[in-house]
RNA sequence: GUCCCCGUAGUUCAAUGGAUAGAACAAGAACCUUCUAAGUUCUGGAUCCAGGUUCGAUUCCUGGCGGGGGCACCA
């Protein structure tokens, strides 16, 4: 429609003599101005203007026959105005100039009737475009750590990758979800070092227990140290850990050596020859599966399945050898270190450590082996990493690197980060154990739903609380601070997952009541307002979502969509059997799909009762 | 010190350089013997400061002020 328009309006300035104006045509802030707008009287008058001020010898001459004529743009609106009314264009309805030189058009009912008929016959397909087709698209998001606290912010990581995921489908994309685990270094270190001092338990030697883990790692069981056990507490752990990590230097230089020694234990296939290797191995084994078996539920609580999982003790040994392959060319060495000196390509970035002086692999290190590791088993065009942002200024370090040694792969890579999550007292922190985990924040949000809503269901507590908190996380463009209110954030009204889903609900009730009634685009008996031009909006809102990967413009465009739906529903009757009770269930349905599968876009269940 | 991000109603967020800057929450007043009241309707309230570019700036540029993050072996 739009290019038709644009098409409209070069006609008719043409038949003025005027070419090579750019102009816009966009939709109006408000639905009341018309459909679409152009600024094109603003944008030719400035030409106008300034060819008549300078030195043009005869603007008349030169086919600019409004040199003389026109005073502003808004006599030049109507000037085009009146040449696009000559035409009678049967897509429009009205054409009219407004405010300091707008053109506003109104299409014709049909142009509705006929997007409203192309949404129901779509049905789950409405809204999506292919422009992503044949595209194969890597997702890396959430990346939770073994032996740390699945948080908040681990959360909307997941609200955005998942989101971001069904966005680039629906434009027709093959997606690969990725999860990339932290499961070695300082962190894995401290929490092993704080299990092995806090929860040793003295065990009979006949109930030695056995670890079947990850494959990749062991392909065996794994025996436990007889005669002892060591209870694992992710909660408590990486925080003790941590606090007399700091506090205490033999502390310290205990962690360095677990940490070094996780390292070639992974590296010698878990092999070890004392009593105090095997314990920690055990922990350490037992201590990862523990974690990634809590973050299983959490994936399947929030509707993620993934592809593949990636750890970093795998990328660690890859990205290490890298880095060491191209010592001397890209890295260099430097305190005992491997470093990349970024600011020679671009002097805005940094120096940072790749591979530190103990010989082990850093977070950069491991990128680069990751990015490697992910193009082996999914040859990408694009690849999507989504990281909170405090690791922005490392992912461009590390881009650089990367374009030095993996130029294709790296011009294939995208980095969207989502703020900080912070809460009203201030920054959270897993490290002095002062974080919101996601289980304890999404019970919490069943909970007010089941207190406050009388006969709900554990089911659709369980879906509106998810929705809840994802819809918290996706209604604001990412990459800014969220200040995570709990009363906003859990809230089911207005604003809100909840209040998306129960207006998608209503309509499936209302669907349900009229039976298997035919519905029909046919608009002849009536105007029902601004919702058959708004639900025309979907699918330019997807591609929208989908090119700028931004979940919040389908968030933005739901609450209208569904705002606009429950004030038709407020004040009109659908099922009163009069002559366009069709019509009204057609727009009805189309509401209810637009919900569905906007609420699919950003990862959120939708009940067909509440 | 330097680099990056951000500053919009009391609060949390919107607004491809455009029209009267939109919502929601919170406050007040209505509406359930009609399809789901997790709803609807009505009422007040905002662009950090100073310049600049532009027909037109919340948006772009410069300089302040304020907040957050990074700046060598944590991620």
């Amino acid at each position: 429609m739009r290019e038709k328009l644009e098409g409209y309006i070069k006609e008719a300035l043409k038949e003025f003599g005027i070419t090579g104006v750019d102009f816009v045509v966009e939709h109006p802030g408000e639905l009341a101005h018309g459909d679409w707008a152009t600024n094109v009287a603003m944008t030719a008058y400035r030409g106008l203007a300034k060819a008549t001020n300078s030195h043009v010898p005869n603007a008349e001459k030169a086919g600019i026959i409004w040199a003389g004529k026109a005073k502003n743009p808004r006599e030049l609106a109507e000037a085009i105005v009146a040449k696009l009314k000559a035409k009678n264009y049967p897509d429009i309805l009205k054409i009219e100039p407004a405010g300091p030189g707008f053109i506003n058009f109104k299409l014709a009912p049909a142009v509705f009737e006929d997007e409203l008929t192309a949404a129901i016959s779509k049905g789950e397909k409405w809204g999506w475009n292919d422009t992503l087709k044949g595209k194969k698209v890597m997702v890396e998001y959430t990346d939770p750590n073994p032996f740390k606290e699945f948080h908040i912010g681990h959360l909307m990581s997941n609200a955005i990758g998942e989101s971001i995921s069904r966005i680039i489908e629906a434009s027709g994309a093959e997606v690969k979800r990725a999860c990339y685990q932290g499961d070695v270094g300082l962190h894995v270190a401290k929490a092993v070092y704080d299990i092995r001092e806090s929860g040793r338990m003295v065990t009979s030697p006949s109930s030695a227990g056995k670890v079947k883990t990850i494959k990749f790692l062991v392909s065996y069981d794994f025996e436990a140290p007889k005669g002892v056990d060591f209870k694992v507490n992710v909660k408590k752990n990486y925080a003790e850990g941590s606090r007399k990590y700091e506090l205490d230097e033999d502390v310290k230089q205990k962690v360095l050596s677990i940490n070094k020694l996780v390292y070639s234990l992974l590296e010698n296939g878990l092999d070890y020859s004392g009593e105090e290797e095997h314990e920690i191995a055990w922990i350490y084994l037992k201590g990862r599966k523990r974690s990634l078996e809590l973050f299983k539920k959490i994936y399947k609580k929030l509707g993620t399945k993934f592809d593949y999982f990636f750890f970093e003790s795998e990328t660690g040994e890859v990205g290490k050898k890298v880095v060491q392959e191209n010592k001397g060319k890209v890295f260099e060495e430097s305190e005992d270190a491997l470093v990349f000196r970024a600011e020679k390509y671009n002097p805005k970035l940094h120096t940072r450590v790749f591979v530190n002086k103990e010989g082990l692999p850093t977070y950069e290190a491991k990128e680069l082996g990751l990015a490697k590791i992910k193009y082996e088993k999914f040859p990408y065009d694009v690849s999507i990493v989504i990281t909170g942002n405090e690791v922005n200024d490392y992912f461009q370090v590390l881009l650089e690197a990367m374009r030095q040694i993996f130029p294709d792969l790296a011009a294939k890579t995208e980095h969207y980060s989502h703020g900080m999550l912070r809460l009203p007292t201030g920054k959270m922190s897993s490290r002095t154990g002062d974080v919101i985990t996601a289980m304890s924040l999404l019970d919490e949000a069943k909970m007010r739903i089941i207190k406050n809503v009388e006969g709900v269901t554990k089911e659709v507590a369980e879906a509106a609380g998810v929705a809840a908190v994802k819809y918290s996380i996706l209604r604001q463009a990412a990459g800014r601070d969220i200040i995570f209110d709990f009363e906003q954030s859990l809230s089911f009204e207005g604003d809100s997952g909840p209040y998306l889903q129960y207006t998608h609900a209503r309509t499936c009730s209302v669907l349900e009541r009229a039976g298997d009634a035919a519905v029909s685009a046919d608009a002849a008996h009536g105007d029902f307002g601004p919702l058959p031009r708004l639900l025309a909006r979907f699918p330019e809102i997807v591609l929208r979502a989908s090119s700028e990967r931004e979940s919040h413009h389908v968030a933005n465009y739901l609450i209208d969509i569904a705002r606009e739906f429950n004030s038709f529903y407020g004040s009109t009757q659908i099922l009163d059997g009069a002559s366009d009770q069709l019509y009204k269930l057609a727009l009805t349905k189309a509401v209810g799909l637009t919900l569905k599968n906007g609420l699919w876009l950003l990862g959120i269940a939708a009940p067909a009762k509440m």
